[in-house]
DNA sequence: CTGAAAGCGCTTACAG
DNA sequence: CTGAAAGCGCTTACAG
């Protein structure tokens, strides 16, 4: 870097501009209450200086800093990315998101926990409602708002804003059962020590009890490879399903990126979808949408989920007193039947096909 | 939130272990450095009041943030999550990244780089090196490290990390040419006045001067709609280009994304790909590896870019001077031939082709 | 190994 | 409409 002179502070704009450095601090955070003969002098100064305020001194004395930390599992999946995008907008220009992210592990969950609550956000928004007890702790404590998303925890820490899993898992299945399927799968990822997908688990959860309730078997909901799952994901657990139950008629993937590496690997194998076997994701992805043919899913509107937790946290900031504002929002989910989803070729109708013999094919 | 005491400071801290607040912020920097049994009564009194360093207070007195700004168009394409991902894992637990977003916005940027700034970043990370003048002008006078990624500006800012926009896309066009196709497309989005893609408009202008030398028409390089570029966009495109040049050979998309969706057009229109028409992407993005075919692509190392950018700021932070550190790096591209590119039809060898009269059919 | 003093660059809370 | 004083919660730089 060039050898340039010390970056220019409040008081050198105040010494240019003949004045103290409040009213340049009036300037900045409200014109309207300076003169505008002084005004003018002062934006000048700041001009010529290039002067940018420092915003750790200004928030360190006005105790406020304006961050909003936000903690999501992974940075590369766009549902993830729409609802931080929906935060920030709906937070507006005032406030900077804090992204972090965990890649499913506890232990950097409360890691950045604690990190994020070093730089003092004025509040935290947090992917799940699975913590470690120290992460559970720091929050409990922390005086912030403290924001639970992407599920529905019963109570929240602070406040939640998301779905059931486990409701969205039934809602999977009764769709696959509606149809007549019988013999149905479902994959999701190992539930590990480390690394675990706590919400897509209560899916698959939620999906073996829906199985059961209707007199079927879960013995097809497998938990294979670590999350995030992924494309490959999809067609990996594809290939393993179909080698230990060719003659399954209906999967739910706990993701959409896994539904299709699924129907990928149908595909490579030569394997009708939805004519031989039906795929269902969850997420509406972009991916499900722009396929051919288009994969049915669980749908879940993430933009929604930062929007609304950007209007909870906006109430909260201007205020509002804390028993007005809601501790808990369902943004529900809803079944989205495209067309990797189609009634089971042996049962006339779903009725007959759940008391049938029906092999299915 | 329950009416709880006052958070605690430094301060609550060594009066409840006996110490000076010296010696409790020695405790936390550097244990080693306190004797043994004090140590222990610091760390009890740490624990007992669940103390957490506030950190802005410490960066206003260390002059030392620890912040990283980084500056991505959408925080949902999963390339430039694994560029940011590369970086936090290189940068390490030290450093706190700081995610802004322009969504293809020069203004945006503007502004993010003025809010950036205003936290002290140690360092700023821009993708793209086309920017405002004040832009440039704030970056200029940062006095901090100023990376520019995913593209190569003769000269940078300051430091650059990426690959030509340009020759990737002569290596696109050179990729198609030598399979003996003549008949060639691509796609990208507008470059307009608020809203630009202008990495991928390089491509574009690269992948036409390539044709131009080979004596083809660039007729068929279109921009289309407007960056980000989606699958949905791809579809959109390709049957536009359809509609226009029913006898298109082969199609370079700005992206995987792109591209993808321009295949399950050609799906939806019974087209074959690669049969009838071929198609390349750009990126190498987990759906053109796992989609089937699988998607011939101009691959990009984005995880590299994100991890040679920390190790590049690390060697900055730790006092390496300018010098010693490289300006501009390199990452380059390379084409990556899968299953959506094959030879032209009427053509025995590449050779053959560029000089017949094939149609391609 | 430990501490008292000063100060980082702003804003709050008063005064006029 | 403008300013002088105090202080936000730490760390730096000295001292001992």
């Amino acid at each position: 870097m060039p050898a340039t002179p010390k970056k220019p502070t409040m008081r050198d704009v105040s010494r240019l501009a003949g004045v103290s450095t409040m009213t340049v601090s009036r300037v900045l955070a409200d014109p309207s209450i300076v003169s505008q003969e002084t005004r003018a002098r002062v934006l000048a100064a700041v001009e010529q200086l290039g002067y940018v305020p420092d915003l750790v001194a200004g928030s360190l004395s006005s105790r406020r800093t304006n961050f909003v930390g936000l903690i999501l599992p992974t940075l590369t999946n766009s549902n993830f990315g729409d609802t931080a995008q929906g935060l920030a907008e709906t937070l507006g220009p005032a406030y900077q998101l804090l992204i972090g992210y965990t890649l499913y592990h506890l232990a950097e969950e409360e890691r950045l926990v604690r990190a994020l609550l070093s730089r003092r956000p004025e509040a935290l928004v947090v992917a799940g409602s699975i913590h470690t007890g120290a992460t559970r702790r720091m929050l409990t404590n922390a005086r912030i708002p403290v924001v639970e998303i992407w599920d529905r925890p019963e109570p929240p820490l602070d406040r939640a804003v998301g779905f059931s899993n486990f409701e969205a898992g039934r809602a999977a299945a009764r769709h696959l059962i509606g149809l007549g399927h019988r013999r149905i799968a479902a994959f999701g990822s190992v539930v590990g020590e480390d690394v675990a997908d706590h919400r897509g688990e209560a899916r698959l959860q939620g999906f073996a009890a829906a199985l059961k309730d209707a007199g079927l078997s879960d013995a097809l909901v497998l938990r294979l490879g670590h999350a995030p799952v992924s494309y490959e994901h999809g067609a990996a657990a594809m290939a393993a399903l179909l080698d230990r139950a060719p003659d399954v008629e209906a999967v739910f993937a706990v993701s959409d990126a896994s539904a299709f590496g699924a129907m990928m690997e149908c595909r490579r194998r030569g394997i009708d979808v939805p004519g031989r076997v039906a795929v269902l994701g969850f997420g509406d992805f972009e991916i499900g949408r722009q396929s051919e043919p288009p994969i049915s899913t669980v749908r879940v509107d993430a933009k929604a989920i930062g929007e609304r937790t950007g209007r909870l946290l906006l109430d909260l900031f201007e205020g509002k007193s804390g028993a007005a504002v809601p501790v808990s929002q369902d943004i529900g989910v809803s079944v989205v039947a495209r067309r990797t989803t189609i009634e089971a070729k042996a049962a006339p109708c779903a009725a007959a096909a759940r008391q049938g013999d029906g092999d299915g094919r």
